[in-house]
DNA sequence: AGCACGCCGACT
DNA sequence: GTCGGCGTGCTC
């Protein structure tokens, strides 16, 4: 008899993170399956949380006494096999607790909310009822919003047993519903009821009129309203006289309000078609093969996607595709919904909760069978899956950076091997890790080095601004630059300016005796704002007044530094009082839908020059722009992180694919201080393959990845001692297990020591083979827990993007 | 996480 | 003497 449920609650510490047994009560025995969630009793108070059931089976090894399962919330699993395998997979690798893997596979709707009522005993007496409960029946426990008085009172009525707790799970998953109406067959009767309705119910002779027209078909009672021009409660009465039937229907949200042209698969040339049919074979051979696809700006990547992918779906296969968060425009999202129709399901950020939950319904039930998605999309429930496609492989958003700290690229290689699946990563220019495993034959390389219509690559130069700061006044544009835009602009052509901000933003300085203002919690400047007139902590969102004078030395020269989009677009404009600049940065696209409206505005050409940060360098597609400025190079350079030349050269090479895609031919000028640089200079002959070589041979030299695995470890503490101490502790033992090959870097405080007043230190271990440390370092997190809760805290980032 | 148990300071 | 501070350990 398999009774008893093995069940991962919903608490995320290292102590709860293997699966409880709970006994299935009679009512429930042949329900419940793996992969539902539950609600349990949980701990002394018996306090009610969320589990998900990951087995069932009758071991009785467990000699406490078992409770039993107190409900379910899922009428069918909503975690599969391949997923539930999956979230091991997850844990595993990233040194995660399991509910916490499950919760990020699952979309959020499904994470439910707790909430505590008091309720009164019957005991109680009248006093105290009247004061606490004030004639209600229930109080929602909120211990916030309480004195410390009424919290040690309410606790000693509980202890007295005067008040009892309720624990409370909302579940959040709720299907959208709506009112369908349906007219009653009977037509002459409606006529008929013309006669019966008082004189003057014009609402109710609108619905008459209507409902007589309207047919057999059912419409929402939404778009009754707005068609009939009558209320909710004509209709209601409407119902009542028998001229209706209304029903509560669950609707999936049709994201096809708008359907949009289909298009036909395009001639492709002979690169292209290698590459579908390498592509192809895997697919109709169910057999995993990871791909690299690798071509520059307008070779037809993008053609290949949805070619390979159409194949899968002739084999009745489905298909996933991840592309970066910022390039989930409509302009590509538009280009898979007209080939694939209402097949596609999307998923990025700008949906709501329950939007995505919808769209996960539909493809969990096999109506959507692409999807289309960023990051977490990677684990879209499909079912049979043909091919895994991921755009822009390189492209560090990929990586989540907080637990569980899983790269998609990994995912979708392991769900590949799951499916048997080609899994292909697209490119133009490669991560080297993908490019250097091509390189050993672990990868299969397909190449497209050719741009479609056959257009040369821009013209790339490269402007020192050390002489021009030398000539000139400090400025933003060089003299090369500022006459390159004044060519477009008289010929009606337009320009793409980006300014490279990564790492630095404006902050405020004082030009007499250099005070910069800082974070009071966090070792960072604070950066000016100027859509809100404040400064900003992007940290901890600290934020406060812009000083006008020095908070050190009284002085009133103090000045805002650095470069942001907002002081170059100042720039601009006193130096091109004409030109008509639209400025994408945070600032401007926070709100939703700003980020396509501008690029929407820019398209029609009603500005003339798009100024904005590295979000502009991604997947834009402007047929008018003939110019790409980079105002400053070097900031990406200067972080002192080992990916950081690639990174530049990367930025580089894609904003300067967005110059000339039409027929028109396109220039590129990126100004920098570094010119010599070979970031810069490979980037300037848009030369991947001896970009690689010569990367390959510094990670080489200096013992980095892809040569070596990497893992970094970060301990924070309210003191910097504490965070420290632990640190030292952990590469004291981390020394003692390691072999020679194994490089330690650190402890070292990281770049920003200290981030919502608490301080982190940090070590890198650099290593080829090191079968001791998996189990050294979930040691490592389990002992952190036996600490305490005030101590100092461990958290561990295999492979992390970047070591600062 | 949240709850109970248990051990020390400052109060009716 | 007790009330209540929060450090510690456990939750099927």
């Amino acid at each position: 008899m398999e009774q008893i449920a093995k069940v991962i609650v919903d608490v995320p510490t290292m102590q709860t993170n293997s699966p409880y047994s709970y006994l299935i009560p009679q009512e429930f025995l042949n329900q419940i399956q793996v992969g539902m969630r539950v609600i349990v009793s949980f701990g002394k108070g018996n306090r009610k949380v969320q589990g998900m059931v990951v087995g069932i089976d009758d071991d009785k090894s467990f000699d406490g006494k078992l409770k039993e399962i107190d409900s379910i919330m899922d009428l069918q699993p909503v975690l599969n096999t391949e997923l539930l395998k999956l979230s091991g997979y997850l844990a595993e690798s990233t040194f995660s607790f399991a509910i916490t893997c499950i919760q990020t596979i699952l979309p959020n709707a499904l994470k439910v909310k707790y909430e505590k009522e008091l309720v009164p005993a019957t005991t109680i007496n009248d006093a105290d009822k009247a004061q606490i409960f004030g004639g209600q029946k229930r109080l929602l426990f909120e211990s916030d919003q309480l004195t410390t008085q009424q919290l040690s009172r309410l606790l000693k009525l509980k202890k007295a047993n005067q008040i009892k707790i309720n624990y409370l799970v909302q579940d959040r998953a709720k299907a959208k519903t709506e009112i369908q109406i349906k007219r009653t067959p009977n037509v002459s009767f409606l006529r008929e009821e013309f006669d019966s309705i008082r004189k003057g119910a014009v609402q109710q002779e609108r619905l008459l009129n209507y409902l007589v027209s309207m047919g057999e078909k059912q419409v929402s009672q939404s778009d009754l309203i707005e068609a009939a021009d009558v209320s909710s409660a004509t209709i209601k009465s409407g119902e009542k006289k028998k001229w209706l039937t209304r029903s509560r229907v669950e609707v999936l949200r049709d994201p096809f309000k708008h359907e949009v042209t289909r298009t036909q698969p395009l001639k492709l040339q002979p690169d292209q078609q290698n590459a579908v049919d390498a592509i192809s074979e895997k697919i109709n051979h169910s057999e995993y093969s990871p791909f690299l696809l690798e071509g520059v700006t307008g070779s037809g990547k993008t053609e290949v996607y949805l070619q390979s992918m159409a194949q899968a779906l002739s084999e009745n296969k489905t298909a996933l595709m991840l592309v970066p968060e910022i390039s989930l425009t409509p302009q590509m999202v538009n280009r898979v919904k007209a080939r694939f129709g209402h097949q596609v399901a999307v998923l990025h950020s700008g949906l709501s909760d329950g939007e995505k939950y919808d769209e996960w319904r539909r493809i969990e039930r096999g109506d959507a069978k692409v999807v289309v998605g960023a990051r977490s999309a990677v684990f879209a429930p499909l079912n049979n899956i043909g091919i895994i496609i991921m755009d822009e492989e390189h492209e560090t958003s990929y990586k989540q950076d907080e637990s569980p700290r899983y790269h998609a690229r990994d995912v979708a290689l392991w769900r590949g091997k799951y499916h048997g699946c080609p899994v292909v990563l697209g490119s133009a220019t490669p991560s080297l890790e993908t490019r250097a495993r091509a390189e050993k034959g672990l990868v299969t390389r397909l190449l497209l080095p050719n741009r479609i219509n056959h257009q040369s690559l821009p013209a790339v130069s490269v402007v020192d601004m050390k002489n021009e700061i030398s000539q000139h006044k400090e400025s933003n544009f060089s003299t090369e630059l500022l006459d390159a835009i004044k060519l477009r602009i008289q010929r009606k052509e337009q320009i793409v300016l980006m300014l490279n901000r990564r790492g630095y933003s404006s902050f405020i300085m004082c030009r007499d005796c250099g005070f910069v203002l800082m974070c009071p919690n966090c070792d960072i400047s604070l950066t000016l704002h100027m859509d809100t007139h404040s400064m900003k902590c992007h940290y901890c969102g600290h934020e406060e007044a812009i000083p006008k004078i020095c908070p050190n030395c009284q002085s009133h020269k103090i000045r805002y530094y650095g470069t942001g989009t907002q002081k170059v677009e100042t720039e601009l404009k006193e130096l091109l009082p004409d030109a008509r600049v639209i400025r994408m940065d945070v600032d401007t696209t926070r709100r939703k839908g700003a980020h396509e409206k501008l690029l929407d505005e820019f398209g029609n050409h009603e500005g003339d020059i798009l100024l904005g940060t590295q979000m502009i360098a991604k997947g834009l597609d402007f047929p008018n722009v003939t110019l790409v400025g980079v105002l400053n190079a070097d900031t990406s350079l200067g972080i002192p992180d080992y990916h950081s030349s690639e990174r530049t050269f990367q930025l580089l090479t894609q904003v300067s694919g967005r110059a000339g895609r039409a027929e028109k031919a396109g220039q590129v000028i990126i100004q920098t201080f570094n010119p010599d640089h070979y970031a810069i200079q490979l980037a300037k002959s848009q030369n991947y393959e001896q970009f690689f070589a010569y990367e390959m041979k510094i990670r080489h030299e200096s013992n980095y990845p892809p040569y070596y695995y990497a893992v970094q470890i970060t301990t924070n503490a309210a003191t910097e001692a504490e965070a420290a101490k632990l640190m030292f502790k952990i590469a004291k033992q981390a020394r003692e297990v390691l072999s020679d090959q194994a490089i330690v870097l650190g402890p070292t405080p990281q770049t920003i020591a200290r981030i919502k007043k608490r301080y982190y230190y940090q070590l890198i271990i650099k290593y080829k083979k090191e079968p001791q440390l998996n189990e050294l370092l979930t040691k490592v997190l389990k002992n952190s827990q036996k600490l305490g809760r005030n101590a100092a805290k461990v958290s561990i980032n295999p492979n992390p993007v970047s070591f600062m």
